[in-house]
DNA sequence: CCTATTGTAAACTACTTAGTTTAGTTCCAG
DNA sequence: CTGGAACTAAACTAAGTAGTTTACAATAGG
């Protein structure tokens, strides 16, 4: 009875998935019919249903891997010999690739466009992208190394301020299809930007040992 | 042979847009029926077509006046006798409080779900919103009075700066579902946060005359 | 009052969809 | 070589789709 049972067995199934996340990703739930997917994935209608009982349960399935994916981002890489600014700046440039990338867009513009109809789906990209990301920045606020050159009482706060900044204009601009593929200029510059504001309201001022409200 | 003349006549033209808006907000544009528009719109379907020569049209026409409505939402209100730091405070709420509104919210998720569909859409959906809000508070960042208190460079970058850090988690919160309506406290908290960062970068100092780099 | 316009409901066309079934094929273990 | 499992293409069902047409009703202007 448990949810799972229902899905999967033998060894056409990477291939089932691989299509339907072709096909779901390029026009949405409602958009793909099953014919394309089977067609995209080279396997007949009738193999598609011998492993997933429906569509929805496809694209479900689809988009759980997905967020499993995406949750194996790392936005922070272990760099060592980088100062607190400049792994700031690796952690923004990090972040903006990833969105701009064809799966980063892909799956948000999936995401957000059913997140009305597949409630549980929203929930769990979130945690798995922006959520996950953010907690990951946190961290790195809360470590004794960014502690020592930043003053910062609400590590979660900060954090999302950080990614906020980074995603400046160009998430929406990508996500509306102005301008997909920004120049490296503009992405330093925005980089560059983001993190002087960031740093203006936490850098740790020289003098006071406490923290000031 | 202008695109208009195909579109519009007579007296329930307004009943049928007013269905249109409701079931594609509520569908998507491939999720909406037709049937389900005319039945909502409480019309026929004859009629329905006798105003408009197909869906994508209907479509269009749907969101082309909601891209108008959402140019006129003005977040900056005439409100004499507030100071820089107050006035910033308003534009941000205003920004919260529209993207959070069910209006805010399904024009969003429809323009981003249909965005590949219907490029033009994307642009004109982003033009009247996003960026016609960022034209207006950088006007009002470059006014003499906010510059007598601000020292900034590029407006539209603080303005774009300003607004991400209002959106913060919360546009993504709500966009996937997460959290829909969140406590008025908790807004005040975003703008608080959001202002605090924008003036320690921007905010005047109070000795040389000039700007620094 | 009469007629043209604008509306209506409902049937209809031609097509697509999700999902099932059938009859036959490939593949591999024993 | 055999038997069973997994797979296939293709036909099929039942329902829904966009868009058209038909035959009829309401409403207004003159």
């Amino acid at each position: 009875m448990n949810a799972e049972t229902q899905i999967k067995k033998g060894r056409k199934y990477d291939q089932v998935i691989a299509g339907a996340r072709a096909v779901f990703m390029r026009e949405g739930f409602e958009g793909a019919s099953v014919d394309e997917i089977a067609r995209d994935a080279g396997v007949s209608k009738a193999t598609l249903y011998s492993y997933f009982p429906d569509k929805q349960h496809l694209f479900m399935e689809v988009l759980k891997q997905e967020c499993v994916a995406q949750s194996e981002v790392d936005v922070l890489f272990q760099q060592p010999g980088l100062s607190v600014e400049e792994k700031l700046c690796v952690i923004c440039k990090n972040l903006i690739t990833f969105f701009l990338s064809d799966f980063g867009q892909e799956v948000f513009r999936v995401c957000v466009a059913e997140a009305t109809r597949f409630p549980e789906l929203g929930q769990s990209f979130y945690e798995s992208g922006p959520k996950n990301l953010a907690e990951k920045i946190a961290d790195f606020l809360r470590s004794d190394k960014a502690q020592a050159v930043l003053d910062i009482d609400d590590a979660y706060l900060a954090a999302d301020q950080l990614a906020q900044l980074c995603r400046s204009d160009l998430l929406l601009k990508v996500l509306f299809g102005v301008q997909t593929n920004p120049s490296e200029a503009e992405i330093d510059r925005i980089v560059d930007e983001a993190v002087k504001t960031f740093l203006a309201r936490y850098r740790r001022v020289a003098r006071a040992a406490g923290q000031s409200g």
